[in-house]
DNA sequence: AATTCAGTCAACCGCAGCCTT
DNA sequence: AAAGGCTGCGGTTGACTGAAT
């Protein structure tokens, strides 16, 4: 254990708050070189004056290439609710199936846009409730087959996530950014991240499995928005 | 034009699980 | 097998922005 850089998170001074361009930079050309991973070192060894935390939080939910933000779509919008109802609150593992988007901003999706259309009339406890339960139940099926299937065809291939727990097996940007081949690329997180030149490109996920039932009339009859 | 309110989003905090020793 | 450390996740907060009054 590096002592130094484990004490650097508990330094006073370490700035706290809204990254500055000249950070951002930093960080990014730190990261570029040595790739993601290894966070603890990167406030030491970069002249960050930030917690190894930060770093990791804003790399992954703005750094990192291949991201997407804002502007959700109605087909990621379904997605997001359809994950949502499978999963839980998990937004980490249904990032895993939206590559380009960060769990954060699906968090922040969901508690400001989604969270109130998900159920219509649900307050109500009505007909509308009743309808909602009723094509959630047929899409719990679905999914799960979807997911035994993806679990199936992945064990062979790129298996997804875990989605049984929290903790390391979980995707994250930092999982799955790590050079390759990274213990995560092994386990096969999604999305998978390789690192090569500097570039880093995003694999094909499961979330191909998903849309030929996600997408279909299923939900026609739901409000999404 | 000024003030208030609501919505959005970036970032922080604490906890839990995994890994290493 | 146990303990300590590290990483990742989800909940929450606070700052910022635009709309409404």
């Amino acid at each position: 254990m590096n002592r130094s850089s484990l004490d650097f998170d508990n330094i006073v001074g370490v700035k706290k708050g809204p990254w500055t361009p000249e950070e951002d930079l930093i960080l990014f050309a730190y990261v570029q070189e040595h790739g993601p991973g290894n966070w603890r070192s990167v406030p030491a060894n970069s002249g960050l004056m930030r917690c190894s935390k930060s770093c990791r939080l804003r790399w992954t939910n703005y750094l990192r290439p291949g991201i997407k933000r804002g502007n959700f779509t109605e087909q990621e919008d379904k997605v997001i609710v359809h994950l949502q109802a499978l999963l839980g609150n998990r937004w980490a593992a249904i990032a895993s199936y939206l590559p380009e988007r960060t769990d954060n901003d699906i968090k922040n999706h969901w508690n400001t846009n989604l969270k109130k259309s998900k159920r219509p009339r649900e307050a109500e406890g009505g007909e509308g409730r009743g309808q909602w339960e009723r094509c959630l139940q047929t899409d719990l099926h679905k999914a799960k087959k979807a997911l035994c299937e993806a679990l199936a065809m992945e064990a062979t291939a790129v298996a997804p996530q875990d989605h049984s727990g929290r903790g390391s097996s979980t995707s994250d940007a930092d999982a799955s950014a790590s050079p390759s081949p990274s213990p995560a690329a092994e386990k096969g997180v999604c999305p998978e991240v390789e690192w090569g030149s500097g570039i880093c490109q995003l694999k094909p996920t499961p979330i191909i499995l998903f849309e030929s039932w996600l997408f279909d009339d299923s939900l026609d009859g739901v409000e999404m928005s």
